[in-house]
RNA sequence: GCCCUUGUAGCUCAGUCGGUUAGAGCAACGGACUGUUAAUCCGUAGGUCACUGGUUCGAGUCCAGUCGGGGGCGCCA
């Protein structure tokens, strides 16, 4: 039996034995240090020729970078280690002694599009290793946080022969010579087993084959999807909001070591769990982006002028401090070692160029963007970053014009409005759920199905929902890998499921 | 779908005005070193400059097209 890196607490100063594979070495003359993985975690074994013998020892110098082998010795607790801890070997065996590595060096050196060619060995870096576990900690948050209310899990189907809320594009495939699709939602499916059960959650893989290659999207993810009977959409941010909260507190508690790898600043998700996250009704969304309206005090459109002139103050200070590296280079004076240092952090600070210099052109797009924001639009992307930067706590933005939004929403008495919700993480990472009170009238179901250009005979069962018992009811759809790209503070939500299906890649 | 940008060693990148034999760091390999933390030091090997065509005495460099990568917007979770 051996013990797994996560457990090594229990077994300080005892002999135990490790399995896993090699993640790095650094040798002398008569030791050697590897950093092992086990899945578990990382710790550091160290093989001397003193302790186990110069046969020995010359057998575990031909380990490599990614071999596999298990080591028997004492371990010991030992701060400076990655892990804390670290085994004193007295004896391996080799499982299998790996080629050259492709990904031996550090993560930050390897390009995003190698990275995603190599996805399947991508998944063994420290970063990706850390970002799976939060994920799947996020996953069974979100199953504790439902279940503890008596919510149902249900699976709604993947082939579907409607195309649901008719607006966005679908993959089509072949069910034995019928056209059907593959689901962009369980929802309609979820409101059916709501009258049966009461409350329920999906919890499912969705597909959309719009041509979206940004950030935030892909072709394949995972969706949340509660709805409740007799929940009004009051009831409906509420419970958003505590699910939320949950689930990031579960990461708080269980995941220090992931977020300490991903160097995510915990400040921010303290705030999400402990501060009441705001509700804005869309007319004053409109007017705080117009700049029209502060929040306490704060303009959004001054705060982007603001980034802006920080932004443009970096470009200098990263410019000037280029120039200066370059001439200590050029000038000759340096020592080997110095030189590589200064020329390696070139490198690394006219990559941080780039991406300011992007940010420079993006930001006064963004800005005129908010500016000129008309009443009756739908919230760009753009416009939630500007929107949400004012806030510090997540953004719940309700109440908005019926004309974008689905056809199944609860109309606002005496409003061209409906009752529904969109909540906006901070820090720019913009929509991770949008939901609603659907409504109950099947004439104004009716009417707007017509509108919306949806088939009624498609969608007659759906309409039975209202013909018998039909009550006030809400719920909302979570995008499972914009939670985990938050949570982490990741740039691309290609980061936050470990085989990503998107648009333009469907390898490895 | 629209706009911007990019393709040089296994990887990350330099390559000046178009000019002789295309460079560096990392990884790999060989060696030195008594505890390393991006170890350090010495050495070796590694190239169809994405592809096709064009301009030119001469193209990694200029032009056109094709293919691939990245970013922004739209659509959305």
């Amino acid at each position: 039996m051996h013990q797994y890196i996560s457990e090594f607490s229990a077994h300080v100063g005892k002999t135990i034995t490790a399995k896993g594979w090699i993640y790095n070495i650094r040798k002398s003359k008569t030791n050697l240090f590897f950093e092992l993985r086990d899945g578990s975690g990382f710790c550091q074994v160290v093989v001397s020729a003193e302790k186990v013998g110069e046969a020995a020892f010359a057998q575990a110098e031909q380990l490599t970078i990614e071999s596999a082998a298990a080591f028997v010795g004492t371990l010991i607790a030992d701060e400076r280690q990655k892990g804390g801890f670290e085994i004193q070997a007295d004896s391996f065996e080799i499982y299998q002694i790996a080629e050259n590595y492709p990904l031996a060096q550090r993560e930050k050196d390897l390009g995003i599009s190698f990275l995603q060619d190599k996805r399947h060995l991508w998944l063994r870096k420290e970063r990706q290793w850390a970002i799976m576990r939060v994920r799947n900690q996020i996953i069974m948050g979100i199953h504790d946080f439902f279940q503890a209310k008596g919510f149902v899990q249900m699976d709604a189907p993947l082939f579907t022969g409607n195309s649901c809320e008719g607006t966005t594009d679908l993959f089509e495939t072949d069910f034995f010579g019928k056209p059907a699709y593959l689901s962009q939602s369980g929802q309609l499916y979820g409101e059916a087993m709501a009258m049966a059960q009461g409350k329920i959650y999906t919890f499912g893989p969705t597909f959309r084959s719009e041509k979206s290659d940004t950030p935030r999207h892909l072709a394949e993810f995972w969706m949340i999807e509660p709805e409740m009977a007799f929940y009004e959409n009051e009831d409906n941010m509420e419970l958003m909001e505590q699910f939320i909260k949950s689930v990031i507190g579960r990461v708080l508690e269980r995941c220090q070591t992931e977020l300490k790898a991903l160097e995510r600043d915990l400040s921010k998700l303290e705030t999400v769990v402990n501060r009441p996250f705001a509700k804005v009704l869309y007319t004053d969304a409109v007017k705080i982006l117009r700049g029209e309206l502060e929040v306490e005090g704060k303009n959004a459109l001054k705060i982007q002028q603001a980034d802006l002139e920080n932004i443009q103050r970096l470009i200098q200070e990263k410019t000037a401090e280029i120039a200066t590296r370059e001439a200590a280079v050029k000038s000759g004076t340096l020592k080997k070692g110095e030189k590589a240092f200064y020329e390696g952090k070139i490198i690394s600070l006219q990559g941080e160029l780039v991406d300011l210099n992007e940010k420079l052109q993006n930001i006064p797009k963004w800005i005129e963007s908010a500016k000129n924001f008309q009443y009756g639009e739908d919230l760009g992307s753009s416009d939630e970053t500007v929107l949400t930067r004012t806030f510090d706590a997540p953004v719940m933005v309700y109440n908005w014009p019926a004309s974008v939004k689905s056809f199944y929403m609860k109309e606002l008495k005496g409003t061209d409005l409906v009752k529904n919700v969109d909540l906006l993480a901070p820090e720019g990472y913009g929509e991770i759920i949008g939901g609603s009170e659907r409504e109950t009238d099947i004439n104004v179901l009716l009417r707007k199905m017509k509108e919306h250009n949806l088939t009624e005979a498609e969608l007659e069962w759906y309409l039975d929902l209202r013909r018998f018992g039909s009550v006030p009811h809400s719920g909302f759809g979570l995008g499972l890998e914009r939670l985990v790209r938050w949570t982490c503070n990741l740039p691309h939500v290609r980061e936050t499921i470990p085989f990503p299906r998107r648009y333009g890649r469907l390898f490895p």
